[in-house]
DNA sequence: ATCTTTGATAATTAATGGTTATCAGCGAAT
DNA sequence: ATTCGCTGATAACCATTAATTATCAAAGAT
């Protein structure tokens, strides 16, 4: 004897409204694809798990009881919502139907997003992205604890458990204020950085290592007083003279259209530059979602942005 | 291979959901009180059927995918809906709290279902009746064709088919005009009916045949010119002059508080009466019910209309 | 009367869902 | 580095459930 309340199985449910629509156990299972005394069976012990008798036999023909005419729509709304659990789970299955959360690097995803995202939308109306900043730090954490699903960082990233595919590589401009020196030289020599006050991001932004690791290459001194809070503020402060600074391609694309008080140089020496990729968990099982979206994300880049960033190829 | 699209086990959703609510399958799997093998098989095939994974599982805990976060939704409706499925069951279960078909004569529904109904209501507020007249024959026939579960009709019935617990009797008033000249006497002996003009209802009206059947034991004629639609034309008929009538006791009880223009009288002799009965079919899985509301409803008539009709005792 | 049709029943088999015992991978604590 | 405790997956087995076919009894139609 359970214990427990009994629930209907759905098989019943099923049965007793195919019963109760035809008005007949035999049509009913010619229906259904089954034999009669199944359908007897099955509703006799639903009937006794409901404590009420849903059907009136009878030699000739089959009734509703007053008690089942109610519980049939019911019944019938338990059958609604299963067919649209299964016609939301047909689509899904398709691929790139759903919503999925989306980590970008607050240095990155301004400035990209807005050029990929209705390309992407175009081309999958079902796909909704759910876009949250992060640092790359950040970002890698929540992906392994599931609060993203898939993120774009700056890579290299050595992670066993990360899946990782390359996005494109993106050059880093040196921006000097337009009374500067330096300015209207439309390439830099490293040694002429000698000196230079390198202004950049807080330390917990993965852009502040980056630009750090810059400076020791070519022999500037970071600005550790005075540190921006986003690329917007970097810009700021360097049109106000507080030094120099080195911003992201896309970042320089997008906001800077007129040269205003800033200016824009080349570094003359190995290529400046950040190279970004899409990562999701190895364990994911839409991995192969993924990759396609890396390629969609690849292609419309080239197309849309191909002069400023350098489109990397996937992993094949 | 079942060529049919396969529907899931309303299982697989309550451990789906289970699963996705505690991130664990071992947890769901002791709160469900099961095994936790049981529900690594159970959603594998669910996974299966769907075409898509619901659940990304490492060693270290268990995550919805994007998928699985999406079907979440429609799989918490499917629960939601099946609770109310047998929440609805468990509230029919208890009995009189749904909604029956009754079907009475227009003879009679409109002067004792306004007395008897709100009782009845009161007693069990969750109960609604369908209220439908028509005439005692299709009363029967409908009841046999399942478009009334339960009627009141004249008594006797004799079908084998169905069941009848007896209500009550109804007597049944002699009504002249008021210039008539027989008016004025409280009781008229059936030799004085000789030569009157009686009339009725339409021939297809059970009542009818009832007045015929007493005019013949009376002496009395019938006048089959002029006959009533309604017991309320019939009134008018003889307040017009055109003949005298036998009204039901409850008709005269609720319609004709003041005497006016008409004069109701007794037939000294034999009691002349109809009775009333409630009838079901003798395979309604109700029947229990039917037989408690026989006695609620004898019950009411009893205590508001006893003046009136003579209630019956109920088969036991 | 006879034949068809109704749902119920019985006996049997197939499938399903459950169990226990055990494993392999990971993380945390030693 | 190793151990321990946790995760979900797997295997082998068993109980239950749900289907099958064959048949029945009752009611209606012919």
């Amino acid at each position: 004897m359970p214990t427990q309340p009994q629930t209907p199985t759905f098989r019943q449910i099923e049965y007793f409204v195919a019963i109760a629509s035809r008005c007949s156990y035999r049509r009913a299972a010619e229906e259904l694809g089954v034999s009669q005394p199944a359908l007897t069976t099955q509703i006799r012990s639903l009937e006794a798990l409901l404590g009420l008798s849903l059907f009136e036999r009878s030699r000739s023909g089959t009734l509703l009881t007053p008690e089942g005419r109610e519980l049939l729509e019911q019944a019938r709304k338990m059958l609604l919502a299963m067919r649209e659990f299964r016609e939301s789970a047909e689509t899904i299955s398709q691929g790139l139907q759903t919503t999925y959360k989306l980590g970008v690097p607050p240095t990155l995803g301004p400035y990209l997003l807005p050029r990929v995202l209705p390309a992407l939308h175009a081309q999958h109306h079902r796909l909704k992205l759910y876009v949250r900043e992060g640092t790359p730090r950040n970002l890698l954490r929540g992906l392994s604890e599931g609060s993203y699903d898939i993120a774009i960082v700056p890579l290299p990233v050595d992670r066993e458990d990360l899946s990782v595919e390359p996005l494109f590589t993106e050059p880093l401009k040196f921006v000097i204020p337009a009374d500067h020196r330096l300015a209207g030289k439309k390439t830099v020599s490293p040694s002429q950085l000698r000196g230079e006050k390198v202004l950049t991001l807080e330390g917990q932004h993965h852009f502040h290592h980056q630009v750090q690791e810059i400076c020791q290459d070519l022999g500037a001194d970071l600005q550790r007083d005075y540190e921006g809070t986003s690329l917007d503020t970097l810009r700021q402060m360097v049109v106000m003279g507080l030094g120099v600074a080195f911003l992201p391609g896309l970042y320089v694309h997008s906001e800077m259209h007129n040269p205003e008080a800033l200016h824009v140089s080349e570094i003359k020496s190995k290529p400046i530059r950040r190279q970004h990729g899409l990562v999701w968990r190895a364990s994911a099982p839409s991995r192969r979602l993924y990759r396609e979206l890396a390629a969609q994300i690849r292609e419309i880049v080239s197309e849309r942005l191909g002069d400023v960033v350098e489109v990397n190829q996937g992993i094949t």
